[in-house]
DNA sequence: TATTGTGTTGTTCACGGTCACACGTCTGAG
DNA sequence: CTCAGACGTGTGACCGTGAACAACACAATA
């Protein structure tokens, strides 16, 4: 079954630019230039040209257009775990912004713990012809594989630190988490846990690293952070587990974590935010509608793609872009944090 | 910024079949034939051939390849609501699928509120030329604008009832509600109120008139079901003004909004499962942390993707294929439900 | 009037594969 | 010994587009 076709019958194939030629009484070159808006054409022809285009609704091959301009005004994406708020977030932000610029995105998703796909997804994107590569959300071992791999394509990464090899684009991963943790150390609490990311992921050493910085700046003690996986089960884990000692909030490096916490919290009778303030990064849709609503640090995925794609196409296209600009994040309070008891 | 080229110097093009060619001292013809596994080929020429192949890192060209046969492998997704978990799961699941069969997946995401997009998105496919349609989590607005276009393609509609003119494959939607609205009645739930999704999505209809059909068989008392918008911030909208009147649990049509309901309830002092028991749909990985855990209906979308691609498949290259497959869900016991107190 | 542009259109070829067909070599059967 | 058929390989056309160049008409200029 499928949608039938009215226009030009049913086996007939898709009508090609030699079709639109014939009809319009013009040989495929005027054509070619109407639809590319070549400037020295007769009004009257283009008309003409027009007419019989729409007639036969036509559209022109994009496969046929790459082969010859050696263009695929495609862009790959190299996604590390899509399943998740973040990374999806993004990869739709970059498809939105890259559609805005004429351009399509080919995805690849690459699972927890198989890094080596990144091989094959290197490839494959590359048998496909994209005109940039975009690799989003990365651990430093898929970055490896990556740098192993001689692909000539402009490529960008989405993490905070500047690259040798690569161009880079990002939220400003430290002022989020160092937002978060001063309006912890302002409300008064001088005990503040970690329940960190993986430190081989990029986003997650920026957040635990800022929250260090903060500790230290403040003359705080650091303990040691916990190292979850960003499932909520993980958090929840730790939140059975965790040996709280004097402390009276943790910041945690991302929502579902901070869920799963609040969650194991809650079974043994550590109270949030009475006992313990909590605070969370990310915002997902959900997070103020958790028992209690966290306070937690958004993103602005969609400014991000908007960079992303505006470094990337400009790399394509060997243009310099201003100096390098990291988005801000921003904070959002609700009442999982609050003064420490006294 | 790229990473660079070692093989094949800077500057220089991609080898094409001819560079390999000639540097096997065949024909292009013969490396075509070794690429596609074509039989009568010669053992030492096959080997020679190879050996060039992996020294230039040659790759082909799928562009090439697909204006010669007529052929992209890649297939077109139109996915409605992409930052929900349930189209994002299907998504990520048809890719993979396609990936094993060698097709690669174009996706064109379409946001609330936006089913005019579709048009475009229809377009931007066929001009990519994609040999085959993937309609992902639509809403009856959305086909009705996709009839209306002509693409001679064939084309599949993740949802449940079949159709004249399209292909179709889903979760067994009203499985998945049955069992979540027996399971109340069987705790002994004898007034059950529905939080519904937009009816004009197929799922949230599917669902919603499953639970009409278990109340009615039960002989239970129906009352009008709200309506939301899949969303935690409707959920929790009506657990601050949902009039309970006597009823003692709640079948919502997925997890975020049972997630806000229950913080409506939360603030309200309506307590889950004591007072009102609440079963959700989606399992969202979260949901089993959700305080409390929340009983729901998990969709297996690894299976829904092998399905869909099978279908789809099976129809561009005009096979039959059995008889017609709902994929079966699964309840997920926690508690956010028991039995009502007497 | 001859010349030089300038605007408009057409012709040819390249892009990197696949397909249909032709051709030579070798083997085995009549 | 000859001829058919299988095997292995090469040649040329074609897919739909764009680039480079040629060609032609007509206006402006020397």
């Amino acid at each position: 079954m499928s949608i039938e076709a009215e226009p030009h019958g049913n086996g007939a194939r898709r009508p090609s630019i030699y079709d639109v030629a014939d009809r319009a009484g013009v040989s495929h070159m005027t054509v070619s230039r109407v639809l590319n808006g070549h400037p020295n054409i007769r009004a009257s022809t283009r008309e003409r040209v027009m007419k019989a285009i729409s007639e036969m609704s036509y559209t022109r091959s994009s496969i046929a257009r790459a082969l010859a301009t050696n263009r695929t005004m495609r862009i790959g994406a190299i996604v590390d775990n899509p399943a998740q708020f973040g990374p999806n977030s993004i990869l739709r932000a970059v498809e939105a912004a890259a559609r805005e610029s004429g351009y399509a995105v080919s995805a690849f998703s690459v699972g927890d713990g198989e890094e080596r796909k990144i091989d094959a997804g290197v490839m494959e994107l590359m048998t496909q012809g994209v005109d940039g590569l975009c690799v989003i959300a990365p651990r430093a071992s898929s970055l490896d594989i990556l740098r192993q791999h001689s692909t000539g394509l402009p490529t960008l990464v989405v993490k905070e630190e500047p690259d040798a090899q690569m161009h880079t684009a990002s939220v400003d991963q430290r002022a989020g988490a160092t937002a978060a943790v001063r309006h912890l150390i302002g409300l008064g609490h001088r005990s503040i846990l970690h329940v960190a990311g993986p430190p081989d992921w990029f986003d997650a050493k920026a957040r635990t690293e800022a929250w260090r910085a903060c500790l230290e700046e403040a003359g705080l003690p650091i303990t040691e952070p916990v190292i979850g996986d960003w499932s909520s089960d993980a958090g929840y884990q730790f939140g059975q587990t965790l040996d709280i000692g004097d402390a009276t909030a943790v910041f945690v490096a991302n929502d579902q974590m901070a869920l799963g916490l609040m969650h194991g919290f809650a079974e043994r009778g550590i109270r949030v935010p009475d006992d313990v303030s909590v605070v969370g990064f990310d915002d997902l849709p959900d997070a103020r509608h958790y028992l209690p609503p966290l306070t937690t640090v958004r993103q602005d995925f969609v400014r991000l793609g908007r960079l992303v794609i505006g470094e990337l196409l400009a790399a394509i296209d060997g243009v310099e872009t201003g100096p390098r600009e990291l988005i801000s994040p921003e904070l959002k309070l609700r009442s999982s944090t609050a003064a420490p008891r006294a």
